[in-house]
DNA sequence: CTTAGGG
DNA sequence: CCCTAAG
């Protein structure tokens, strides 16, 4: 049914500027908002209902007219201040006579929209938009009244006057847009105005699209439109696509999309505010308001970056905010601009004062972000604190709080690469080699660095000894690998040792000698002096050796370096041999029979061994 | 612990 | 290189 508000006027005029705050205590005109049943008989208004009607009455200077009122009516209907769902219509109407002509508002509302329709027709671009500014500006100021169109020309001329609020003035027309503003225009509207232009440029800009604009003015009949057109409107006005189909919602969307306004219903209340209210404001505070809007409501991940920041700067923020918006727009009277659930929309708004925004989705992920790394902060201080220190003991860690000179917050430790102490940053590496190397371990490596530094490398075999210093020789890397173990020690192998080209000779001569599989007979054998290589690095190395071999060894053998894919390329030549080895050994078969025979595949792959050396 | 493989 | 599963 409709929602029908009788309102019983004192005769005193609310003050246009008043605040909206103060409906009916502030104003001298009281109102009684009824609702008409079915039947015909009236009840009382919800509180919501009047919420609504008086806001639209203070914000109105009380002219009454019955026609006037009518118009309002119109103007209500199209502004659909009025909640009311299946109503014919939705007006306000003074008077005291509670009852409304429906027929008479529908006829007029006809009216109205053919009045737009040929507006449309005759005009459809500058005129049209020209007089539908007009007319809205006079609507705003009409709708939202109680009394009704008597000020219309009073709106007019005060309204035109102000360039400034002709940026606003658009949108308003367009939220408004109702039928008042049509009647207006198509009454009266035509003349004036070569600033509408103007107004429209900004108007554009606001919206970002013209054909926004010819959607708009499809909006000034917003009843007329499918939920579809509204969607449609909305997508053109928001540049996204909305599954909403409350078409109450969808029109407030796109009007505070325009307006640039949460406070639609209001929007009255804006022009006569435009002053204050808009002309500056129009870009953070409607806009900020828009987001929180749809924060609430609509897709987290839309929301605006200002929006974010809000939120993310505090948990007090959405107080603050809201307070700052009510500073900023004066509208604040209903803080929550919108409806954020479809149904809710009326009682959603009378609670929006007081409902605290609910944190976006985005500002929930990032708080919690906040907070895990707060806690992995303390997490990673404590391990510091306790177990690193025993893992590897020669690494020092160096608590966040000591390391007071460093700007640098992240604690480091010494770490051992290559013999220096570097002091990398401190990542939580909690020993993620094998646990192998005791310490027992560690001092035998030791030792046997004492040895190689004394030159002597007692290896069961020369071979050893001549490998290692063509290792030497071909890789002085070599040099700086034995220096490094002893001081890592157990945090060792940490990160990628480069085989040297002697390491790989070594390791195929131990293929070849003890075969491949016996990695850490290998190890032991043949990688004495090089402790830090385990069984399983040898295996891996193997593999790839292996996987080199075949890759590159069929094609061209020839090719001495396969720079391609290694900083050091490994020569074809022990590829080759490799490769062969590899089907020497896969032929031989697995038995530990070929282990022995490896003797054979030893000699072979010595003789191309020395061949290379 | 040593191997073998996958990652 | 790291990590794991399987002997």
């Amino acid at each position: 049914m409709g929602t029908v508000v009788d309102t019983q006027v004192d005769g005193e005029k609310d003050n246009e500027e008043s605040d909206f705050g103060n409906i009916g205590a502030s104003n001298p005109v009281v109102y009684q908002l009824v609702r008409v049943e079915g039947d015909g008989r009236l009840v009382p208004a919800t509180d919501d209902e009047v919420m609504e009607v008086e806001h639209l009455l203070d914000e109105n200077k009380s002219g009454l007219a019955s026609d006037e009122a009518t118009k309002h009516f119109d103007g209500c209907v199209s502004n659909e201040r009025l909640p009311s769902k299946n109503s014919d219509f939705e007006g306000l109407s003074q008077s005291e006579n509670a009852e409304v002509d429906s027929q008479k508002l529908n006829a007029r509302l006809e009216y109205i929209e053919v009045m737009l329709q040929k507006v449309k027709q005759e005009e459809r671009l500058r005129l049209s938009s020209e007089s539908l500014i007009h007319s809205a500006k006079c609507m705003d100021v009409k709708c939202q009244t109680s009394d009704s169109c008597n000020e219309t020309q009073a709106c007019n001329d005060k309204l035109q006057p102000e360039n400034t609020s002709m940026e606003t003035a658009p949108s308003s027309m367009v939220l408004n847009g109702s039928c008042s503003a049509l009647l207006r225009s198509a009454e009266a509207c035509l003349g004036p105005a070569n600033e509408v232009v103007t107004s429209m440029s900004s108007v554009s800009e606001c919206t970002s699209s013209k054909p926004d604009f010819s959607i708009l003015k499809g909006e000034i009949c917003l009843d007329n439109l499918s939920i579809r057109e509204l969607q449609e409107a909305f997508r053109a006005t928001f540049g996204r696509q909305t599954s909403v189909k409350d078409k109450l919602w969808l029109k407030r969307r796109i009007t505070m999309g325009l307006t640039n306004s949460c406070d639609v219903p209001t929007t009255s209340f804006v022009i006569k505010d435009n002053k204050v209210v808009h002309k500056e404001m129009k870009e953070e505070p409607s806009r900020l308001q828009l987001s929180q809007t749809e924060a609430g409501s609509m897709s987290t991940d839309q929301v605006t970056d200002a929006t974010i920041n809000n939120s993310q700067t505090l948990p007090s923020s959405p107080t603050d905010r809201t307070e700052d918006l009510q500073v900023s727009g004066k509208q604040l009277r209903k803080p929550f601009c919108e409806y954020d659930e479809k149904n809710e929309n009326l009682q959603m708004e009378q609670f929006a004062g007081k409902r605290v925004r609910k944190p976006t989705r985005r500002y929930i992920e990032e708080l919690s972000e906040f907070e895990t790394r707060e806690c992995t902060a303390k997490l990673l201080s404590s391990v510091k604190n306790s177990g690193h220190c025993q893992s590897s003991p020669k690494s020092r860690i160096r608590p966040v709080r000591d390391i007071g000179s460093q700007s640098i917050s992240f604690s480091t430790r010494q770490d051992s690469l290559g013999g220096f102490g570097i002091q990398v940053p401190y990542v939580s590496r909690v020993r993620r080699g094998r646990p192998r190397k005791n310490f027992a371990t560690l001092m035998n490596f030791v030792d046997e660095i004492g040895k190689r530094d004394a030159e002597t490398i007692n290896s069961d075999e020369e071979q050893d000894l001549r490998l290692e210093k063509f290792d030497a020789a071909g890789d002085n890397t070599d040099n700086n690998a034995d220096t490094r173990p002893p001081l890592t020690g157990g945090v060792r192998r940490k990160h990628h040792r480069a085989w040297t080209l002697g390491e790989v000779l070594k390791l195929v001569d131990g293929v070849a000698r003890y075969g491949a599989g016996r990695w850490s007979e290998i190890r032991r054998l043949a990688f004495a002096s090089y402790s830090y290589r385990t069984s399983v690095d040898l295996k891996d190395k193997w593999r790839n050796l292996l996987r080199a071999s075949l890759a590159q060894g069929p094609t061209d053998r020839g090719a001495k370096n396969s720079r391609k894919h290694t900083s050091i390329p490994i020569p074809a030549a022990i590829l080759s041999r490799v490769r062969e080895l590899a089907e020497m050994q896969s032929q031989t078969g697995i038995e530990l029979g070929p282990s022995k025979i490896t003797g054979r595949g030893g000699g072979i792959v010595q003789e191309k061994g020395s061949g290379f050396l």
